[in-house]
Order: structure tokens, then sequence, then C-alpha cells
DNA sequence: TATTTTCAGGCGTAT
DNA sequence: ACGCCTGAAAATAAT
């Protein structure tokens, strides 16, 4: 429309508007009458004052200067640019990640840091440091605890993943693999503190608030994304996309403020200035109401006194008169966890009323009414539909079985073919279990003598021990990381079967459904949001010896087979580096034909978003080997499970190749 | 299930 | 540089 980037006339006299330095850019996506919410380029161009400037954009004021008199003050009219009046902070600058001092003190770090390559001015720099410093202090002085621990961890994480700081491109701008990266170190990283934490005693400095303390670090360094507010939608995010964290909608750029349900931005239309709103967040915290199927009724902020028109509810009231898009995102309560909640991006919505109310408490209320824009994906209305087939009050279509599994697993597993009229996959026994004969440990791993639970820093629990003086898993059967191999309690073990240790033991935990994909064959998926590193099952079956391994390996019809004899190449946003690439004592296969549970219907996808992990349970008998999934990722609901299925040596590689139908644009073409 | 404790981003304004 | 506004997440207490 008027305003593709690049075009048109420029008005000079708003480059002297911009403010130097500190002062970001804002710049427009599609006009807010565009019926297409594509992703795929996003059709802006916005430019970071200071630079770098992108290929082909001069440092100059970057968006289209539409003339003036083109915007009236009548309602809905396309919003045409926009001067920045929020700051940020600066990035710290971070080291590059060097070898060999991954374990020095932050003190010494700080000495080496160096301002190079930031693109940013020294004076800054120093200014920023010293008073990052100065903060840091004060955190070490109230808790009384260091934070070396955690700076360790960020700068092994940042050199796990050959990271540095994100060029202004992607800090501004992102994309999805800069969306990609700043959630799988925002979530990695705050598993690791959680994970430290809870080896501590409760008397020493405590980390009350990881999810706020791993935004605080990250956002400090730099390590974010799209922090360039915008109105539309946000590079690298896509419609449905979950988060379990308000400090993850900050740190990739889909809603700023840690805490406030709005958020809004100034824009300049010809002499004035005024707030809109860009983003809201509904989750529960005031009376939103629903209206139809994609309306939202929001309840305006303040909750003592009479609202005011002012701030976030002044924004919105402009926003009506504007028409300008509003991302929402949707927030309900986590049902892994019920005192967290899950946020979804439901696209972008536009108000369409607003009035005032008497809320309960006698006082006065803003309400917004926002309608969705026709043609997104549906999101927040699929979460809801899962809701009510959850509760018994419709009835999934397309329902073969109620639960697959006959209620030998934790939760029911529905099979389900809303796409054709078969009637299922061919016959298997469902088993939750691996069976086989297994062979003498020659170095057993036995377990542990502990009474009661085993509690991270143990030194009697071997268990413990083995895994380093940790647990794997934080709360809610999240691993922390992959690792080679995690050491479980298992049958030789003393503790009782609630030990935290023992969570591949304890079933499913999300809702799945084994469902027709639609040239796939059978896949696996949730009804439930899952977090990343969330357990999701084991793979059940028989475990094969090794020449009986070779005999399947050979068969071309390989399908329901585990083969961790083959290469398994790393994948993006993997929560854990080559140190702790799975490594398996001895070749093991197993197979899923004849006897199996929900992982032998898990597809292979070049970007999946489940990674498997060697488990070895504390058996003084017999190898207690066992092959554990997990989300690489947060999952929303409805999207299909997928691991990869690994490379075979080149004497094998021309059996048994399939062309590969994952649609990732990452996809190989083939897999075996 | 209810209550208490804890805390970050960034707008807006003063300096 | 700093006050102020915004409520969620996690621990703890109560039922």
């Amino acid at each position: 429309m008027e305003e593709s980037a690049g075009e048109g006339p420029i008005d000079k006299s708003r480059v002297l508007n911009v403010k130097p330095l500190r002062t970001l850019t804002p710049v427009f996506s599609s006009p807010p009458n565009s019926s297409s919410f594509s992703h795929g380029s996003p059709p802006f161009v916005c430019v970071p004052p200071a630079g770098p400037f992108p290929p082909g954009v001069s440092p100059f004021f970057p968006f289209s200067g539409i003339p003036n008199q083109s915007v009236p003050s009548s309602d809905h009219t396309p919003i045409s640019s926009a001067v920045p009046i929020n700051s940020f902070r600066s990035p710290e600058p971070l080291r590059r990640a060097a070898n060999g001092n991954a374990g020095s003190s932050r003190r010494v770090n700080r000495n080496n840091r160096g301002v190079e390559e930031d693109g940013y001015g020294e004076d800054q720099t120093q200014s920023l440091q010293s008073k990052n410093q100065k903060r840091k202090k004060g955190s070490r002085d109230k808790f009384g605890s260091p934070d070396v621990d955690t700076d360790v961890m960020v700068e092994n994480i940042f050199q796990s993943y050959n990271l540095v700081q994100f060029e202004a491109a992607q800090l501004y701008d992102g994309n999805k693999d800069s969306v990609g990266y700043v959630l799988l170190v925002y979530n990695l990283l705050r598993r690791q503190i959680v994970q430290l934490e809870d080896t501590k005693e409760a008397t020493s400095g405590q980390t009350r608030r990881p999810d706020l303390k791993t935004a605080n670090i990250l956002m400090t360094k730099g390590f974010r994304t799209n922090a360039k507010k915008r109105v539309g939608a946000v590079p690298g995010v896509e419609i449905g996309d979950i988060f379990f964290f308000r400090m993850e909608l900050c740190t990739i750029g889909l809603h700023a403020p840690s805490m406030a349900g709005i958020d809004y931005m100034s824009v300049k239309i010809s002499q004035d200035e005024e707030p809109i709103a860009v983003s809201i967040v509904s989750s529960g915290g005031y009376e939103d109401d629903v209206d139809g199927d994609d309306g939202l009724i929001y309840t305006g902020q303040g909750k003592e006194m009479d609202q005011k028109l002012e701030r976030g509810n002044l924004a919105l009231e402009k926003s009506l008169h504007r028409g300008n898009d509003i991302r929402v995102i949707r927030g309900i309560r986590d049902v892994g966890n019920p005192t967290g909640k899950v946020y979804m991006y439901d696209g972008l919505y536009r108000i369409q009323e607003s009035w005032v109310e008497k809320g309960k408490s006698g006082s006065h209320v803003f309400r917004y009414k926002l309608g969705r824009l026709p043609g997104q994906l549906e999101a927040y209305k699929t979460w809801k539909k899962i809701q009510l087939w959850k509760d018994g009050t419709t009835t999934r279509f397309g329902v073969i079985l109620p639960d697959l599994t006959s209620g030998c697993e934790t939760l029911p597993v529905s099979l389900v073919n809303d796409v054709d009229n078969e009637k299922g996959p061919a016959y298997f026994t469902y088993s939750p279990n691996l069976k086989y004969s297994k062979p003498a440990p020659k170095d057993p791993f036995v377990g542990c003598a502990c009474n009661g639970a085993c509690l991270p820093g143990n030194e009697n629990c071997d268990c413990i021990q083995k895994n380093g003086g940790y647990l794997p898993h934080i709360v809610n059967a999240v691993i922390v990381s992959q690792k080679s191999v995690i050491y479980e309690c298992g049958p030789s073990c003393q503790c009782p079967p609630t030990c935290r240790n023992r969570v591949s033991q304890g079933g499913l935990r999300v809702r799945l459904e084994v469902f027709k994909t639609k040239d796939k064959g059978w896949g696996l998926r949730s009804w439930d949001p899952i977090r990343a590193g969330a357990f999701i099952c084991v793979y059940a079956g028989e475990a094969v010896d090794d020449s009986k391994a070779q005999e399947l390996a050979g068969e071309n019809e390989d399908d329901h087979i585990f083969d961790g004899t083959r290469t398994y190449q790393p994948v993006e946003f993997m929560p854990g580096d080559s140190n702790n690439a799975p490594n398996l004592p001895f070749p093991f296969i197993i197979n899923a034909r004849n006897a199996g549970n929900v992982a032998r219907f898990i597809n292979h996808s070049c970007s999946p978003n489940l990674f498997w992990q060697p488990v070895l349970r504390g058996n003084s008998k017999e190898f207690d080997l066992h092959i554990a999934f997990y989300a690489i990722r947060h999952i929303p609901p409805m999207t299909e499970l997928t691991c990869s299925y690994g490379m075979v040596p080149p004497e094998k590689a021309d059996r048994g190749k399939r062309r590969c139908l994952c649609g990732s644009p990452k996809c190989r073409g083939f897999f075996y």
C-alpha cells in the first residue's frame, strides 16, 4: 500500500526529530487493512539508529513519508509513521566466548571484557558497565551470595552455542532463528538456575524468581530480539506460539512490560504525538470476556479506584480511533502446574468500541471490545475447544478409540482420524514398558540406599552423585539439558517410587492423541501445551540384541524401531551441546512393531521438537537402560511431536531411504 | 486452594 | 538518574 518502505517522499523534517543513540526507530508492518498475515518476509524495514545498517538500507530515516494530508484525523486511518519515545537499556557487551576460561570468575571476565564489535560507543559501554556492577553488588549484599555461578553458566551456554551478542539487525528486528535462540537460552538458563538453587541450603541466598533473574541477565547482555516496539506481527513469532513466562514475551519483543497487560508506544502523526496500544495480555487478572468466536472484551488497567484515561487505557482509546492492529496474547492456567500460566499468541485484533462500566467493586472500569482480524490461523479457539474435549462437554470429532492404551497408562491416549476412513494403525499390543533379556552389566550401576527422597547435593546418594551432584530434572519433570546419559533411581534403590529421580517411571504427563496425519501415516500430538524440556514418554517395546539388531536394521520396513546405532546430527535449538550428545553403552535397538507405546507413533522431522535421552536405572542385576523423550522447545497444543530418526551408515544408506515430508524449511529431503 | 513474598521493564519526569 | 506503575511466579500456609 502507501507505505511500502523506501518509497515515497521523505519528510526530512522528521529526521530532526529522531533522537540519537539510545532511541529506537519503530516502523509499521503491513497496512492495517491488509488481509494477508504472512510471516515470510516482513514487509517493513527497521534500522537501528546507530547502525549497522542492513544491505540496501541507507542510514537515513527508514520509513516512507506519507504525505501529511493523507492522514486525516478520522476513524480507522492507517498509521503512517512513528517516532520512538521509549528507550531501552543498551546491552552490556558480551565477551566472545573463548576456550578454557569457562570456569573463570566474573571479576576476571569483567577485566577481560572488550568493547569491540558491539557497534556501541565506548563511553556508553563504560557507564553501563559501572551501572551493572553497582546493581549486581547490591544484589550480592542483599542475598549474601555472589552470582558467580550464574555468570559461569551464561558463559558456558554462550560458548556451547557459539553465540555472541546479537548484531543490531537481530537485536532490533528478529527472525525465526533469533527468536528460537533467545527462547532456547532463556529456558536453558532458567532451568540451570532452578537446578542450582535446588541444591542450595534454604538459608543461603536463594533466587526466588528464577524467571526474572534469567531475563535480567539476558536483557543486560543484549541477548534479546525484536527489541524495537512495533505495530503488528513480530518477525519470528507465529500465531499459536506458546510461552510459560511473561519475561519470555519480553525478551522476544512480543510484549514488553514485565507485568502490565497493555503495551503501547508513542507515534507521531503530523505534529501530534500520541500513544497507541501495540499488544495486550488477557490472562484472567481482570474480568475479560470472550465475545463470540473471535472477539474479546478487555478491561482497562487500574484496580483500586476509578480507572483513569491514561497510560495503557489512553493508548487503547487512541488505538480505537487509529484502528491499528493490536497483538493479543491469551493466558490461561497451566494444567500441569496450577500456580502457573500458559500464554498463547493469538494474532492481530482491532478495537471496535469502548465504554465505561461500573466494575464489581463499584468503581469505573474501561472496557474495550476487540475483534480478531479474519484470515488468521486458528489458535486460542483450538485451545478452548480442547478444554471442552477434556471436560467432556463436547466430543472430539473423528475419535476411533477414547483410549488406545486400555487404561494401562496414567492418562488416556485417544486414537483419532479426522482426515480419512482408515480405522486405525496395524495391529499391535499396547505396552508401556520396555522388555528385553538384559545383558549382565559389566559395570553395574547399582543405585542408591537413600531412606527418604534423593535430594540434590546429597553426598551419600550415589544416583545424585553420578549425575554430578544434581537432580537431572527440575519440577514438573522438566529436564535441565540433554546429557550423554542420566542416572535414575531404579529397582535396586531404597528410595520410594515418589522419589524425584524416577521421572521416566512416572508415566505420561500430558494428554496425547495418536492421529492420522495428512500424508505421513499415524502420528502423535498433545492436547496440552508442553514446556521446553518436559518429559514426554519412554520408548517401549522389545530391546533386541546385536544380531537381531543387524537383521532389523537391514530391513526396509523399519517403522516402529528406535535405532540407537544410527548417527544423530545436532539439531537446532537443542538444550545441550556436543559434549552431552547421547551415548549408549552398547548397540541399542528397540523393536516396537509387535508391542509398544505412544513413542512408536513419533514421526521423523528434520526440525524435530523432541529429543531422546538415555536413562540408566539403578539395578544391580541387569542393565536397566531406557530411552526417554523430551520437548526441545515449547510445543503448542495439537502440534505433531517429532524426533530425528538419525543417519544410517553409508553401506546401508541406499536401503530404506524415504522421502521426508516433514515440511521444515531445513528439511534434508529424505530420512531413513 | 488461598495467601504471602518477591521482584523487572520501561515510561515519564526531574536533574 | 530515578520514581512510579504494572501483577505474575513461586513458596508457604491453610483447608
